[in-house]
DNA sequence: ACCGCAAAGTACCATTTAGATACCAATAAA
DNA sequence: TTTATTGGTATCTAAATGGTACTTTGCGGT
């Protein structure tokens, strides 16, 4: 079945320009679930044909449906709807890595990047003396445009030679200095997102979100890596293999 | 048996690549355990035939499964499937368990037990026919006096004799009946109350909340549970500790 | 007359998917 | 040790897809 055929044909005569025709019968197709989740739409050339418009217009309706989020495009490969990034849990990887494994581009927006010493709280959960130096990362993490979550890490310096070692993966500057942790624990909570919090992520305050805190450790049991990550709660599931029950 | 008798052919007309095609259905067979843990493969130029794909295609699909940690190759021997490792996992399963080792006690409300036929979505999750009798259980669970969770569960009739058989534990039921599941699919994101969840649970509407949902299986593959579990967010966290590295 | 926008047309580029073929490296069995 | 089998890797080809850059046309407003 056709999506033309669907949707119903554009209104040539209609004040609304025609991309923007499209792109709300698109929506509204991705609202209904017509165009369910990770769904390919047809090619741009056979939507150009389908809904008899060029090719160029259709880019214009696609283009404003993935700044909004809904969809996402794949060089060589389609235009797809966005689906919820499934997380799993029981493997330690990164987020780089993660949202690599899945075909999306992932990428950071630092807010800060700081030198300083443990505060209580932090020598207490990485199980540091106080007074020890330690590297603070906060930022915003990104899949594709969509931000996924907010990031606030604290590494101790005996780890890391500098901030400047962190570019895009704080896992991949760990690993390189050998010190990639090996274990960790980690908790896992809902909660509100405040107003600034929201602000960051392009979400509304009060909606939903995961909090996950993870304490990373290397072989040896010393502590590297302190981590607080607020996800989006409609952006991400937690899916988890068990073998044993009880 | 060859593989692709059991799976089924491949569908090139589908939008979907046959590279996913192949990964998802080797995936299944995993999760169903028609392939068993330590179960080799057959070879990739056995699967490029058998799947009338080449080589190429089959080790994309291979590569993913991989990634996944489902699969193990060794050069020169084959590609086997990896026993599981996620053992510590198995505490977010026991909402008793878990209670007591907290000090508290755990008990439950019921608030219905009924029978009925699938409805189509635990028809998909089960993988049931449409039509086959299930039983569901509703229920509040408390952590001595404090409400923590809303639990909806779904059992087909095969595996248990009647509700009655269910009191205090849906496990220890199907464990008199020998069916017990042994592997379980848990997914787990952030949702808000709505008014009547948080009434029985005592929050407020828009609250933050757990959803896990939950799929049970039998050693043999086949589905005997699906539960949803609404979780509050203030008064649970979720710990998990991680062994496996990337 | 000029500008900005919507729309269409055209061409070419980069990436992904899929395949074909060949050869190398490790393993296991004879 | 030898041989066959297995996974690992490297080139190619080709088609389909999204990415981008240009040009042209018509409309409406200034």
């Amino acid at each position: 079945m056709s999506l033309s055929a669907i949707l119903g044909p554009l209104d040539d005569a209609s004040p609304l320009p025609l991309y923007q025709q499209l792109q709300r019968a698109l929506r509204d197709a991705i609202s209904t679930n017509v165009l369910g989740p990770d769904d390919a739409l047809p090619a741009e050339r056979d939507l150009a044909d389908e809904f008899s418009v060029s090719r160029i217009t259709v880019r214009k309706a696609l283009d404003g449906l993935v700044g909004e989020g809904l969809l996402m495009r794949k060089q060589g490969a389609g235009t797809f709807v966005t689906g919820r990034v499934e997380k799993n849990f029981a493997k330690l990887t990164s987020f780089s890595e993660d949202m690599i494994a899945r075909g999306r581009k992932p990428h950071s927006v630092w807010l800060s990047k700081s030198e300083g010493s443990v505060n209580p709280e932090e020598a207490l959960t990485l199980g540091l003396s106080p007074g020890t130096g330690v590297f603070r990362f906060h930022r915003i993490r990104y899949a594709d445009a969509l931000p996924m979550a907010l990031e606030f890490s604290t590494v101790p310096t005996a780890v890391l030679s500098s901030v400047a070692q962190v570019d895009s993966s704080l896992y991949e500057a760990l690993e390189r200095e050998g010190n990639r942790p090996t274990r960790a624990l980690q908790r896992l909570r809902a909660v509100l997102f405040t107003a600034d919090q929201a602000e960051l992520l392009g979400v509304k305050p009060g909606d939903p979100g995961l909090l996950i805190e993870r304490r990373g450790f290397l072989k040896s049991g010393r502590a590297v890596e302190f981590t607080q990550s607020y996800y989006r709660g409609d952006a991400y599931d937690f899916v988890a293999e068990l073998n044993t029950l009880s």
